[in-house]
RNA sequence: GGGCCGCUAGCUCAACCGGUAGAGCAGCUGACUCUUAAUCAGCCGGUUCUGGGUUCGAGUCCCAGGCGGCUCACCA
C-alpha cells in the first residue's frame, strides 16, 4: 500500500507525462519576467489598469479554483501576488492545463494587472508556461514547518514556509553588507587569510584537524583571525579586516556552533579607546542602516544603541556585583578559597583567568543588558593584549555587551616581541593551551606599529538584531548530528 | 558528557486508566466565472522514531538505542 507521499509523488510524474505529451518541457532554460512581483506592485500604482502585458515568475503557493475561473498566488523573493485564470480568455486547451499545475510548481505568467471586488491586486493571466514542475507537497500553508529539526535541515522549507526566518537570514544579509560598508569607509582594507594553518593560534580552543595528503601533514582549522591579520599590520597595511569562518571543536549550544563567523579588524596607530568608539559607531551604524533605527527590541525591552556606550572597569562591576576585588588575590589558590567560601562550585583545574572569567559570566553577564564595554582585564586572561601603562597585571583589552551577550572583544595589541614570547611560554606551562607561535613572533620582532585590534561575533550580533535566542536560527544549516 | 522534555498521515496536531489510531490542511473525484485559511459533496492515505520486553491486548507501561529541543558543564 503506497503512502500518501509516495501517491502524490505518483500524481506528479504522470502529471509530467502528461506535459510531455502535449510537447511542453516542464524543465526549460530559463524565463525573463519583465517584473518582480514588488515592481509590479509599484507599476500598478503608477499606472494603475494600463499595466498591461507584463510578465512575472515564481512559486505557486495556493489554488483556489472556481470551476470556468481560478485564483492562484504567485510568489518570488520579493513578495507575493494572486493571479486569476479565466476559461474565456485562455479558452479550453489552456485552461484545461491549469489542472497539471499544483501548489509548489513554478510557473511564469502574461497579463495584466487590476483590482477584484474585493480590492485585491491581481494579475490577470493571459498565457503562462510550466517553469519547474514538482514532485513533493510543500508543508501546510497555515501552520508553515513547525518541526525544529525539519526546518534546519531542511531549510529550504523553512524559508518557503515561514516568512520569519527569511526575514531574519535577510537581515544577517544587510548587518553584514553594513558592517562592509561602514570600514570600507573608515579606510579598512578587506582581506583573506589562511583557513588551513599548521598552528592553530589566535585564540583558546580545540580546534578540527584535517590532512593534507600531498604535504603529508596535518593542518588545523582556524579558531581565530588574529595572528594572520596582524602580521598584515607588520606588512604595512594600517587597516584591515577579515570576515570569516572560523571552527571550534567545542560544544554546541545556543550560543555556539562548531563553525561560526567572526569580524576581525586591526587598526595601526589606535589603542583600545579608539577601538570602543569604533564598536559603537559601527554598531549604531548597523543599526540604522538595517532597522532605520539605533533602538532595537529584546525580550519585549527597547534597548538603544546609540553612543556613547557605558564604559565600566572589570575591576569595579565584579566588585560590585559578586564583593570580590580580584586585586586582593593575586593568586589562583587565595581566589580559588574565596569562590569556595561563597558557596561556588570550583573547578580545580582552573586559572586565575578562567576563575575571574567564571566570576564574569555568573554575576556581571547578566547585569549588561545596556551596551556596556567592560574593561580592563587581568593580564591571565589574555596573552595577545598589550599590559596597562600604570598597572602590568591588568591589560588593555574590553568586551562589549548587549542584552548580557558578548558581541565584541578588543585590546590594545601587544607588540613587545619579548613580552609577548614569555606570555606565550606562562600560558603553556598554564593549564590554558594557546599555542604559541613562532612565525607570529617572528613578525612583531621586525616591528609591529601600535595596534588597536578587535573582533565581533557576527551571528550573535545577528540574533541580538534579530530578537533571536539560539545561534541555530540565525544561521542557515546549523551543524546538527547526521541522521542514520 | 549529565538532567528534563519531545518524536503519531506529506504538513499541523488529537487519541482519558492499556481496549479497533482520528481531525484540519494537502491530494483525488464531482459542483461552482471575484475567490483569498474559498465553499459544498464524496474518496484515498499510518513501520505511531528503531529494536526488545510485559500483557489476552501497547501510540500509551518497562529496557536499550537513534534524532531533536531546552538546560547544566565547556566555550565565543
Amino acid at each position: 500500500m503506497a503512502s500518501r507521499l509516495e501517491r502524490i509523488t505518483e500524481q506528479r510524474l504522470d502529471s509530467l507525462s502528461r506535459i510531455r505529451a502535449r510537447g511542453i518541457d516542464p524543465y526549460p532554460q530559463g524565463y525573463h519576467p519583465s517584473h518582480t512581483i514588488r515592481e509590479a506592485r509599484v507599476l500598478f500604482e503608477r499606472q494603475g489598469e494600463n499595466a498591461q502585458d507584463i510578465s512575472l515568475a515564481g512559486r505557486i503557493m495556493s489554488k483556489r479554483s472556481m470551476g470556468k475561473m481560478s485564483f492562484l498566488d504567485l510568489r518570488d523573493s520579493s513578495g507575493k501576488i494572486q493571479l486569476s485564470f479565466r476559461y474565456n480568455l485562455l479558452g479550453q486547451e489552456r485552461y484545461e492545463f491549469l489542472q497539471e499545475i499544483d501548489i509548489g510548481d513554478i510557473i511564469g505568467v502574461e497579463g495584466r494587472l487590476f483590482r477584484t471586488k474585493a480590492g485585491e491586486l491581481t494579475l490577470e493571466v493571459s498565457d503562462f508556461a510550466m517553469l519547474c514542475k514538482t514532485l513533493r507537497p510543500l508543508p501546510e500553508k497555515w501552520h508553515g514547518l513547525a518541526d525544529v529539526e525539519k526546518r534546519y535541515r531542511q531549510r529550504y522549507l523553512d524559508l518557503i514556509s515561514n516568512e520569519e526566518s527569511k526575514k531574519i537570514f535577510i537581515l544577517r544579509s544587510k548587518i553584514i553588507t553594513a558592517m562592509r560598508s561602514f570600514l570600507d569607509k573608515q579606510g579598512f582594507m578587506e582581506v583573506e587569510t589562511p583557513v588551513l594553518q599548521s598552528q592553530a593560534g589566535g585564540a583558546v580552543a580545540r580546534p578540527f584537524i584535517t590532512h593534507h595528503h600531498a604535504l603529508d601533514e596535518d593542518l588545523y582549522l582556524r579558531i581565530a583571525l588574529e595572528l594572520p591579520l596582524k602580521k598584515l599590520i607588520v606588512g604595512g597595511f594600517d587597516r584591515v579586516y577579515e570576515i570569516g569562518r572560523v571552527f571550534r571543536n567545542e560544544g554546541i549550544s545556543v550560543q555556539h556552533n562548531p563553525e561560526f563567523t567572526m569580524l576581525e579588524c586591526y587598526q595601526a596607530y589606535a589603542d583600545y579607546n579608539d577601538i570602543m568608539n569604533l564598536v559603537e559607531e559601527m554598531i549604531s551604524y548597523i543599526a540604522g542602516e538595517v532597522m532605520g533605527d539605533t533602538k532595537i527590541t529584546w525580550r519585549g525591552k527597547t534597548i538603544d544603541l546609540t553612543p556613547p556606550w557605558r564604559r565600566l572597569y572589570l575591576r569595579e562591576a565584579i566588585k560590585e556585583y559578586c564583593g570580590i576585588d580580584f586585586e586582593d588575590y593575586s593568586d589562583v589558590a587565595s581566589l580559588r578559597s574565596r569562590m569556595i567560601e561563597m558557596g561556588l562550585e570550583v573547578d580545580p583545574d582552573k586559572g586565575r583567568g578562567k576563575l575571574i572569567n567564571e566570576l564574569i559570566s555568573i554575576f556581571v553577564e547578566p547585569k549588561l543588558t545596556l551596551p556596556t564595554f567592560l574593561l580592563d582585564y587581568p593580564v591571565e586572561v589574555c596573552s595577545l593584549a598589550k599590559r596597562k601603562r600604570d598597572n602590568a597585571r591588568l591589560v588593555e583589552k574590553f568586551e562589549a555587551y548587549i542584552n548580557g551577550i558578548e558581541i565584541a572583544n578588543a585590546y590594545t595589541e601587544l607588540n613587545d616581541p619579548v613580552d609577548q614570547r614569555e606570555r606565550f611560554q606562562q600560558v603553556a606551562m598554564g593549564e590554558e593551551i594557546e599555542s604559541g607561535d613562532e612565525d607570529f613572533i617572528q613578525a612583531l620582532e621586525y616591528g609591529m606599529p601600535p595596534t588597536g585590534g578587535l573582533g565581533i561575533g557576527i551571528d550573535r550580533l545577528v540574533m541580538i538584531f534579530a530578537g533571536q535566542q539560539s545561534i541555530r536560527e540565525v544561521i542557515l544549516f546549523p551543524q546538527l548530528k547526521t541522521k542514520e
